[in-house]
DNA sequence: GGATTGATGTAGCGATCACTATATAAAGGC
DNA sequence: GCCTTTATATAGTGATCGCTACATCAATCC
């Protein structure tokens, strides 16, 4: 008769550590491209473990963006602070994203950004809502700076060139190009603000 | 005793209108969420008669893409003819591209800027070698009007916006949000051209 | 008419998807 | 020691993924 071992088990697994684990595949793929083995892998835990400890994978995916906007985020009011030229400060913005997006080849682009573009509705929606912080701060800026009549329109170019930067580092453009696309960018400040600065 | 009816059998199908409503498909969701299921049953066919036909997922694409370059591509060297200021026309092109890019609510974007973008590495990389084509259409326009050491600025700030305009469209942004944003980008082509112009 | 060809039909392949029912082991209260 | 709680492990669930083996039917060739 064969005496049966003991399972073994391991300890309790750190749930933030999670966090920052599943965010570095999910900023790397992208929400649709990891699948729940690829996380109860990387986390070397089983899926109820999972299951237990973040409700689902699109629980996960919220924590993780959590994680990430407080952490990673593109420190939008770092660059848009008053007391400069608008112009300057909206260009320095675009610049910081292009080196931001493209710190590290693992981690390209913006998380929120991409996952804005995700096959599944729901990482979709709670994407645009962490997005919302963000284009508002902007459009906010934007406002003081700039005639009612032109806000959307400054806003929206910021934000499409914030778009354009992140998929372009995903796809492996150099910092070096993206940065010289902010800066190209960034002339059609020019005398935008001219009234008001 | 049950006789039993004969099976009905369809006509052989059109390949090339099947390729027409795959399109339609395709650039509508993208080539990940487009299942093989969703695609016979739009052609109201069975899988065999679909490999038969096109070989696989990625062959039927690869047959889209053909089709949607021919007819529905930005026909980018419309937009960039010579004989008028190379601001105006790269202007033109880009806003060209926001009205085209949300000319149908259900074909929003680019096809083929937005397949670039797919999970699926075999449909990024088809996809690329045709996006290949209008991004050197670009560049040989730019490079016939700028310094030599400013196209590849140029081009990528424009393609980075295009970029932009496609997934903005596929966010539902309006039209005239897009074309105005277009018209922005635009400006940053004063003064870029001005020796050569 | 008989055989060949070609595209259809039904049915289902193995793999993977997100997710879970159930059992077991460890820790803490008393 | 004994019970409850908590989180683990095994082993799946049904659904869907892209794709195909195989049989059937129609048109064509001679």
């Amino acid at each position: 008769m064969v005496t049966k071992a003991p399972r073994q088990r391991r300890p309790a697994f750190d749930r933030e550590q999670g966090i920052e684990i599943a965010r570095r595949l999910f900023h790397a793929r992208g929400y649709d491209a990891v699948s729940i083995a690829d996380l109860t892998q990387a986390l070397e835990i089983n899926p109820p473990s999972l299951y237990a400890a973040y409700g689902s994978k699109l629980g996960l995916f919220e924590r993780v963006l959590q994680s990430y906007c407080v952490t990673d985020f593109l420190p939008i009011g770092k660059h848009l602070k008053a007391g400069r030229p608008p112009a300057e400060a909206l260009t320095e913005l675009m610049v910081a994203a292009a080196r931001h997006y493209t710190r590290d080849p693992e981690q390209l682009g913006c998380m929120v950004t991409e996952a804005m573009q995700a096959d599944d509705i729901q990482a979709r929606e709670l994407a645009a809502t962490f997005a919302k912080q963000g284009s508002s701060a902007i459009r906010n800026y934007v406002a003081q700076h700039a005639a009612k009549k032109d806000v959307d329109r400054i806003t929206d170019y910021v934000l499409l060139n914030l778009r354009g930067l992140s998929s372009y580092a995903r796809l492996n453009y150099t910092q070096r190009k993206l940065v010289d696309c902010s800066r190209t960018a960034g002339r059609a400040f020019e005398g935008e603000f001219g009234e008001n600065a």
